[in-house]
DNA sequence: CCTACCGATCGGTAGG
DNA sequence: CCTACCGATCGGTAGG
């Protein structure tokens, strides 16, 4: 600009005449730090997901939590390390989800049902409420440095470990073919892809749209072979 | 800025001295004008894969084509339009590949050798050399207004449309599981997934790296039932 | 296709 | 967390 826009962070008039301190007073609950930090995440996670990282300014994202420009660094040192904290949230909470699928399994589940229930869990976390935070990790990886990079890596390992046994014993059990690693990956594939295409069974449906069972039920009929 | 930096675009001294007319005379074919929009073309797909659409200016895909800032627009309308011709021109290219893949087969191919084909194609597509195109037209669809998806959409419809009788024979074969509109989507999932995580066996091999044979293997055997 | 720019937007910050 | 702002970069363009 040539000369700066002089308007540019103006607060709407109504806001500054009787000079309410900025804002209308929150609630306590609402003031607390910790809350509007959550909500600066929510809001990052889903523009973030819906336009993509670049996309997405940190205008946007104070905007969609209620703030002026400014304040998303109150809460994030930068708009990367904002970035990693939507992914580490998406992967705490997923780990905690898969943790608590697997726990809920009886005890002498077969591993076709512990792969039924992982797979069940993943799309869940992949596609069902407040799921924009691991399909951003999935899609904004390039967008980390070096050192964010190996923290959400660790993450995703753990979270990929709860795997390895049951796909073990399914090919073992000669339920799965192919060598495990290429195997794991190209599940994982499969799965993370219903991003780019699932929607959920809305109000607007003309034909009958898939659920959630309904496209674990079809992976688990396309990976495994004996019924 | 608040003053216009005044040596924003100037060339380098030793070109601006006897006044060559900006730049050093090209060959007539490097003069071609459809030759050099192919190496905007093709510098563009390569940085769209390597760090994504928005974070590619047209200023790097200029420099990366040996142009100055503003010559990506005598070829492209804008930077939006260069992405749709990235896409195209990936799809142009696959599907030619994959007709010609088809059209290798002996005649009496069966529908296992026909996916093993379009299989080991499309990993040649996503992976193998000049295969920055279709891995953007994958991960920027966000990108494109509607009518260049409905243009883009048209081109990956066909490409996909030789996948269909050979999927539905296998299913009514008992190789393949699963409702096949589902199936095939996951398929493309497990395939297309490939783009983030493989790397080809380059020279520094600790362990072997797996080949585009050895993909296609596990893929068949992961989808299909009988052997 | 280059030169020389422009207007807009963006991430980020000092100070309160 | 808001105010008021800065420096940098970006897509794009007129004219040659």
């Amino acid at each position: 600009m040539t000369s700066a826009s002089p308007v540019d962070e103006m607060p709407p008039a109504a806001l500054v005449r009787p000079r309410p301190r900025g804002r209308p007073r929150k609630t306590a609950e609402e003031r607390d730090d910790g809350n509007r930090r959550r909500e600066v995440l929510d809001a990052a996670a889903r523009l973030f997901r819906q336009r993509g990282f670049d996309a997405s300014s940190t205008r946007d994202i104070a905007s969609a939590a209620g703030m002026r420009s400014g304040s998303p660094f109150y809460h994030f040192e930068n708009k990367q390390a904002l970035l990693a904290a939507v992914m580490q949230e998406g992967m705490r909470s997923a780990i905690q989800r898969q943790n608590t699928a697997l726990a809920a399994l009886p005890e002498g589940a077969s591993p076709r049902e512990r792969l039924a229930a992982l797979v069940r869990n993943h799309f869940e976390v992949l596609l069902g409420p407040d799921s924009d935070f691991i399909p951003v990790m999935l899609y904004e990886w390039r967008r980390l440095d070096a050192d964010q990079a190996v923290a959400i890596t660790a993450l995703k390992d753990a979270y990929e470990a709860a795997w390895v046994p049951v796909l073990t014993a399914l090919h073992a059990d000669g339920q799965l073919a192919g060598d495990p690693a290429l195997v794991r990956l190209m599940v994982f594939g499969a799965l993370n892809w219903t991003v780019q295409w699932y929607q959920p069974p809305g109000a607007g449906k003309r034909r009958r749209r898939a659920t959630l069972d309904d496209l674990t039920h079809t992976a688990l009929q396309l990976f495994l072979k004996a019924a």
